[in-house]
DNA sequence: ATAAATGCAAACCATTTGCAGCGAA
DNA sequence: TTCGCTGCAAATGGTTTGCATTTAT
């Protein structure tokens, strides 16, 4: 896996004090309740290094035996995940399963990926940014989001299988 | 729907009949069967106007009593249309169903959509085009292609829910 | 003739949902 | 004490697959 692609954004014992606080905000504000299986799915999203599949963390969680967090509780908290930003989509283009990443206090960024090896390269161009709102505003809307990714061949495939 | 979006390509028997020509030059490529079923999904992937899902796609042949398509056998086609360049997935980020358009002698588009009624315009900018390209070879990166779609109110929209 | 294509129904499988009991506030 | 939360199992629903039959070449 190249570079760029690595975060090993290790969840300090701060930064995770910070997200559950604010999961706890999104919590209250809809009169839903903290959990301890909440708590650890928070957790583990944020020690996850990469895109998960939820059936992935969710045997995360029951190997690291926090309890056997049921998939479809995992299923059902992951709304909530993204709604507080720790968690985001990622990857739509690639499969049929959906796919997160942890998103908390994490840089916006889009994703270049190796349609041949699934290699994943993360970047940030502000004049992309830029463009893109410029481009909504145009047509008078109002841009409040956007999916990215760009595909192609990374430099080792691309030596493999030649100028193929 | 705005007018951006419509884009009425008729599907001109002529552009039909060069649509057919290269989905049989696929077909043989593969040792597979030009049959009238498959030539009647072509059909309907260019004169549907917009974005598909593919029971929408099938039902549709259906209606025209071209013969029942049965489900299956559209599916299994798609993925051939989308190898002779005629359709091409769209839509990734909404939803779950894979969604298709037709994309023969189409110029390249992406997609900025409302998300609050589904209003769909087409944009194309160069400039953006360029700049994917720049990033792309910033990392040794061949790219082959992009999954781009800004989401975002449409005036309408925004002007119903106000400011908020 | 030979092998691919089709329709039908069954199989898949990720995700969702119903429900009885547990647990947070 | 009140409701939301959880696990389990069953249900959903888009997509795929197996198979006997039809059809292109």
């Amino acid at each position: 896996m190249s570079a760029a692609s690595r975060s090993h954004h290790h969840a300090s014992e701060e930064r995770v004090a910070r997200a559950l606080e604010r999961f706890r905000e999104v919590l209250y504000a809809r009169d839903l309740r903290m959990t301890a299986v909440r708590e650890a799915i928070v957790r583990a999203v944020l020690e996850y290094d990469g895109h998960f599949h939820v059936q992935e963390l969710a045997r995360v969680l029951q190997e690291h035996g926090v309890r056997d967090a049921a998939l479809a509780t995992v299923y059902r908290a992951m709304p909530l995940l993204v709604e507080a930003g720790i968690a985001q989509p990622a990857l739509m283009s690639s499969g049929d399963e959906q796919r997160y990443e942890a998103a908390f206090e994490r840089p916006h960024h889009d994703h270049l990926v190796c349609t041949k090896c699934g290699d994943v390269i993360e970047f940030h161009y502000e004049a992309l940014e830029a463009l893109q709102r410029d481009i909504a505003q145009q047509y008078g809307y109002e841009l409040t989001g956007h999916v990215h990714e760009l595909l192609g061949r990374c430099p080792k495939c691309r030596k493999k299988s030649g100028g193929k």
